[in-house]
RNA sequence: GGGGCGAUGGCGGAAUUGGUAGACGCGUCGGUCUUAGGAACCGAUAGAGCAAUCUGUGAAGGUUCGAGUCCUUUUCGCCCUACCA
């Protein structure tokens, strides 16, 4: 007998899916649909095991449904923009698109190495103009309704390269490449106002519940709703500012009110320009902030004025005006006012510049004298030293009671705040979606006419120049708008945005005219199964869910507004490091052990290896395993069955060379089998029951788990069925249901092992186009003979194999009467008996 | 600081609604075959005990006839987020 030659066998049944275009989608109204998406890659020159696993699933998942009698849509594109291609450009001196392009060809065989079901007819590339000339036009429609505006905001500024960083490229508040330290630097950039939709966005979390709550918490917690009161605080000290703005969630503690802080961006800031102190100040803030690290560490300083802010509720009362570091210009108004015995960053900064700290809420278990001591009270008590606010509970009514006086008093007044700030889409880089906007000699925002769409990356470029090479394109920059000479707009795209729509385009992937066809779309929106890493479940999704109202609002054609119905996110992979003697990481491949315990280096066995934890697989720890290698080496199928069978697929799975090859030699195990029933000549007479029984009782079981993403689950059954399967062979009499019941096994298998069940049913001389996904039979499914637990006063005694049939009284009359349960029973009395039926019988004896 | 998730054999993990804990795989041990095996096949494998049996799902309590599963407290680990007023 053959071994099975999965090499020929794969390639073979991949020409045929491609050749036969079975995967090739079309509208079909009379055919329900299920749009099966997985997160598009980034063509950095290689598949990863984390791809292999997302896209495994979604195949699974794509095939499934394919053979439950679903319309499937199963396309994949590439997110080709980004910063990658040009870094690799300039070290390499190519250009970024031919660069991208060979990645594209590469991972792409290496996905159709994998046997994936994909539409490859619908494939889309984002920095193709094809795909970003609609784009383009999107960005136009949401300008015209009033989504898109233009305002200074900082950036990263690398003083030596002059260039703009994007945070990844700041590390330790230095340049990546020069070193330099960072500066903040304002330009006119471009934003979408993602926060026109806050509250929709936060409410409609509520109708996803085919989203995992984790990801559905992160969003809330992103889009950071708070309650609250803006109140305006009385200023005296100066001739130009008169009051200032704050917001605040606990204006129930302004009688605690110690000082004022401003961010250093806030408008007042423009008054202390030429104060020399306050221009060290701000330098001293700007150094600490980059790493997460400083943030959390950073102690709090301040700046003092001359100000006197006057608390709006006791005119007597006035406190100084400081600017700092700890305040942030984006969130509420730059201002809060200070309450150091109530909020701990006020009380560290009180401490440090000898503020007052004044206690105005107690815990309800303290006298009325209670006084904040080591640490600020934030919890929940009773108001105290504050006038008429005193004796309210606090947070609740207190708060309530506030902004109702300050609103009468018109001091201040009720409000809403959110988190969520508009998103900043203007990057300086080259490889992006140019912005389809010009400036006249004025400035004026100039729109590109839509003819004259798409505005085309210019292909010959120096991208070793510093800032933005499209800056130094004189050439490509000048345009003439309705006979006015215009200057392009040299930022491009934030690469969030290609990907914030591709699911629209993938529906009418061809269609050159428009970004996509409203039938088409009727049809196959919204995605029914969406998969991708948890990395995303804040950005990536929330801007999606943004750009699907964007595109909605004020278009009746398109009446959803979330783009994915369902959502699973996949755990990742993870494998064993290893460090040489020089603490250096090793490649899993340049390895080896002979007893699984010493470790040492393959070019010199000499050398030991020092085995560390598993992690996730990443280049820079060299525990990486190439998908390409395994493939090759075991075949895809093997791959498939191992990255689905070590773990739930939403957990982190070990990578494992026991286990790749355990999945190998499975599949060989399952090929002798095949290849033995192949071979059978006998012809069977007697209907096996307990063949019958078993097929059913699995294919529910496997229909089941596969419906809730159960793939370890299922990979068990499958080596349950070998098991089964090889016991019944070894019979004489193999049934003479067995043939029948075979095909359906070889049916459920195809989604997970396609080209290995497609193989077996071929050499059984069975069709393989159009399988069909087995039901189980009902009438199989009850066992006659079933289990009864005993127990005694909760206890498991014995386990009873009885007919169904027999009826309670009996059955309890039986099991008192066994010699063993007697004995435990030991004349007892038995003063309650609980029943469960066909599972449980509970004596509870005293 | 805030939020979330998790803890089950030597390991990865099973266990619809509370109802036989440890499915399935890896590893280990024993056996068969073989010139050989790091191949294949068969069997065993939570712990303790000769055994009947007892103990076991991070820890402590609770609800229940019955808890891995529900509740309270607690320890540890992981992830996300971060001066959000």
């Amino acid at each position: 007998m053959e071994r099975y030659n999965f090499k020929l066998s794969e390639s073979k049944w991949q020409d045929y899916w491609e050749k036969e275009k079975i995967f090739k989608s079309v509208v079909n109204k009379n055919k329900e649909k299920f749009y099966c998406l997985e997160m598009f890659p980034y063509p950095s020159g290689k598949i990863h095991m984390g791809h292999v696993r997302n896209y495994t699933i979604g195949d699974v998942l794509s095939r499934f449904k394919t053979l439950k009698g679903f319309n499937v849509l199963h396309p994949m594109g590439w997110d080709s923009f980004g910063m990658p291609a040009e870094n690799a450009a300039r070290q390499n001196n190519l250009n970024p698109k031919d660069w991208t392009e060979k990645n594209i060809d590469v991972m792409k065989s290496q996905l159709k190495m994998l046997g994936l079901s994909i539409d490859w007819d619908r494939e889309i590339s984002t920095c193709s103009p094809e795909y970003y000339k609609h784009q383009q036009k999107i960005f136009l429609d949401l300008y015209d309704k009033g989504l898109v505006y233009r305002k200074e905001s900082y950036v990263n500024w690398d003083p030596v390269d002059k260039t703009v960083l994007a945070n990844e490229q700041v590390i330790d508040g230095k340049g990546w490449r020069s070193g330099a330290v960072v500066e903040r630097k304002k330009l006119n950039q471009w934003f979408f106002k993602i926060s026109y939709f806050s509250e929709d966005l936060l409410n409609d979390l509520n109708k996803l519940n085919q989203w995992p709550d984790k990801v559905k918490t992160m969003q809330k917690n992103w889009i950071g709703k708070s309650f609250g009161c803006e109140i305006d605080f009385k200023i005296e000290g100066s001739k130009d500012i008169k009051s200032i703005k704050c917001y605040t969630t606990r204006p129930d503690t302004l009688f605690g009110f110690s000082f004022l802080a401003l961010s250093v961006d806030h408008p007042c800031s423009k008054y202390y320009e030429k104060n020399n102190d306050f221009i060290k100040f701000k330098k001293e803030c700007s150094k600490t902030g980059t790493t997460e690290e400083s943030i959390a560490q950073a102690t709090k300083i301040g700046f003092k004025t001359e100000l006197e802010a006057i608390n709006p509720l006791d005119n007597e009362s006035k406190v100084p005006v400081y600017f700092a570091n700890f305040v942030l210009m984006d969130y509420g108004f730059g201002a809060v006012f200070g309450c150091p015995a109530h909020d701990q960053r006020d009380f560290d900064f009180a401490k440090k510049y000898n503020l007052q700290i004044k206690t105005v809420v107690k815990p309800d278990n303290e006298s009325d004298d209670y006084q904040v001591q080591k640490e600020a009270f934030a919890g929940a008590g009773v108001i105290i030293n504050s006038k008429f606010l005193n004796g309210l509970s606090a947070p609740q009514n207190s708060i309530d009671e506030t902004i109702k006086i300050l609103e009468e008093r018109k001091l201040g007044k009720k409000k809403t705040n959110y988190r969520l700030k508009d998103w900043g889409i203007s990057r300086q880089r080259y490889w992006g979606c140019p912005i389809p906007i010009a400036y006249d000699v004025n400035n004026n925002v100039i729109k590109i006419p839509e003819k004259n769409l798409p505005v085309t990356l210019p292909e010959s470029i120096d991208l070793d120049t510093n800032g933005n090479p499209l800056d130094a394109q004189t050439e490509w920059k000048e345009v003439v708008i309705d006979g006015k000479k215009c200057k392009r707009e040299t930022d491009t795209l934030d690469t969030f945005v290609d990907s914030s729509w591709y699911y629209l385009r993938f529906c009418s992937a061809k269609n050159t005219n428009k970004a996509f066809d409203i039938e088409d779309i009727d049809y196959w929106m919204p995605v029914d199964q969406y998969i991708g890493g948890i990395e995303h479940a804040i950005l990536h999704l929330l801007y999606s869910r943004f750009f699907m109202r964007a595109i909605s609002l004020n278009n009746k054609e398109t009446s959803f507004k979330e783009p994915f119905e369902g959502l699973f996110t996949q755990g990742m992979v993870c494998h064993q490091t290893y460090k040489d003697n020089n603490n250096n990481w090793v490649y899993p491949e340049d390895v080896f052990s002979e007893d699984g315990k010493n470790y040492y280096q393959n070019k010199d066995p000499s050398k030991k290896v020092i085995v560390g934890p598993s992690e996730s697989m990443s280049k820079s720890k060299k525990n990486t395993v190439d998908p390409e290698k395994i493939i090759k080496l075991y075949g895809a199928d093997s791959v498939r069955l191992f990255i689905l069978s070590d773990s739930p697929p939403e957990k982190d799975i070990q990578w494992s060379d026991s286990g790749i090859s355990a999945s190998f030699k499975f599949l060989q195990k399952l090929w002798a089998l095949n290849e033995k029933i192949v071979s059978n000549k006998k012809e069977f007479s007697e209907f096996d029951k307990d063949l019958e029984k078993f097929t059913n009782q699995i294919i529910k079981k496997v229909t089941d788990d596969l419906d809730r993403f159960g793939f370890n689950v299922v990979i068990a059954s499958i080596y349950k069925i070998y098991t089964f399967y090889n016991k019944q062979t070894n019979k004489s009499d193999w049934g003479s249901n067995f043939f029948e019941n075979y095909i359906k096994i070889l049916k459920i298998i195809n989604p997970i092992i396609p080209h290995f069940s497609n193989e077996c049913l071929e050499r059984l001389n069975q069709p393989v186009k159009n399988l069909q996904w087995p039901s189980a039979n009902e009438k199989y499914l009850d066992e006659e003979i079933v289990n009864i637990v005993t127990q005694i006063n909760g206890k498991k005694r014995k386990v009873f194999q009885i007919d169904k049939s027999i009826d309670k009284e009996s059955l309890i009359e039986k099991i008192k009467n066994d010699d063993q349960m007697k004995k435990y029973i030991n004349n007892k009395k038995i003063i309650k008996t609980i029943y469960i039926e066909n599972k449980l019988i509970n004596f509870i004896i005293r």
